[in-house]
DNA sequence: CCATTAATGTGAATAATGATACAATAATCG
DNA sequence: CGATTATTGTATCATTATTCACATTAATGG
């Protein structure tokens, strides 16, 4: 299974979940291509390749679907543990955010250099200094971070989330990070999102004369 | 010039901004591709493609390379405008991050519905009703639009949007917006952006045992 | 000034992706 | 119960993107 297609088979798995709080119990190909974004095809494709089927002209149902890929995707009942490195406001804005829970994400901490941000009692989740990133991500179990430093500050705490035994990264700061394979073979998983970035391709795609989008 | 290959350049650009500050004068296309996280192969395809053309061993001039780049991209001097609509925790903090004025992006106004939120003047931009989009959007010549409202707002911001005249959106909301053709003829440009989403991907590539990555 | 090295530039091969078309099947309706 | 319609499932095709391989050029060093 490729990168693009892990992430047509989440969204179709967060499409399923608020389709089935609707009290829809069957999805047809063309909708799940409308609200994810792509064609019915490439829908009917994916299932395809996954070995799902569903009955000719009734569609899948929904709790037999959402089961399949929740296996595929790795699904459990228990939360997915995060931590956020670097508390500034994005960071203090994640850790807020409520909506992670229902996609069965949990922030268990964040992390600042500062200490008048990690003394400061009023987070929703504890801050620590960052010198205990090692320690707090061993006693929590914990295997991804969030990076929202500022972008000097980009590579020291790449390499200090490593050390620690972080295996996936969320980067928001505009130096791209790489995946680096570590000593023991395994590939650490890195995710750039750069906001400015996109805002710049909006704003190539605006100027540019072919229109070629989705 | 596809997609990706539209990322790749501006990110090219940004990285030669970098090391042009630290004063480098000529770059390799290796340098680029491990900065942008791309093979060097490419690097030289996407110049070849562009009729751009270093020194054989000499590699390329950064500010020449920079000032090529910068007029594929539409680089002008004057910054492009845009607005944030919706002001909690995530639209705040992009309101006063400060690095988007160094990639020529300058935020000119907020919008949100919650009165207590448009009328606390302690924002680093002026805040505005919703309602006063469409007066402000043209005033300001702003074409692109960054939504950070709560997943139950999209669809209908979206929507307002459209008829204010945006032509671009940078969606940070759960719900995929999709690019829609207007009654013009033009294209709505739409990028989407869930960090919870990019999450679980993290999740299924650590869980997955084939590691394709990048 | 020749041999070696380090880079670029690009045609061809390969791989990945998505679109198209249509057969297969099931439901519906007169 | 036959005709029609709606939908799935997949084989094939077309396109695009990426890597490979190597010719080309320039610099370096003995």
């Amino acid at each position: 299974m490729n990168n693009e297609m892990v992430i047509r088979i989440t969204r179709y798995y967060r499409i399923l979940n608020r389709l089935r709080s609707l009290g829809l119990e069957k999805v047809f190909a063309h909708n799940l291509a409308d609200a994810a974004g792509v064609s019915a095809a490439i829908v009917r494709k994916d299932f395809s390749l996954l070995s799902i089927y569903g009955q000719k002209r009734g569609g899948y149902e929904i709790p037999e679907l959402m089961t399949k890929l929740g296996s595929i995707l790795g699904k459990t009942d228990k939360l997915e543990h995060v931590i956020i490195v670097g508390c500034g406001r994005i960071g203090r804005a994640l850790m807020h955010y409520t909506g992670f829970e229902q996609d069965g994400i949990k922030v268990v901490a964040g992390f600042d250099s500062d200490p008048s941000i990690y003394n400061d009692p009023n987070h929703p989740v504890p801050v620590y200094p960052t010198s205990r990133i090692e320690d707090v991500v061993k006693e929590s179990d914990t295997k991804v971070a969030i990076v929202t430093v500022p972008e000097t500050a980009t590579a020291d705490t790449f390499q200090r989330l490593l050390s620690a035994g972080i295996q996936g990264v969320l980067n928001f700061s505009p130096i791209t990070l790489k995946p680096i394979k570590k000593a023991d073979g395994t590939q650490v998983i890195v995710h750039n999102v750069n906001i400015a970035l996109e805002l710049e391709q909006i704003f190539y795609e605006l100027q540019s004369p072919n229109i070629l989008q989705q």
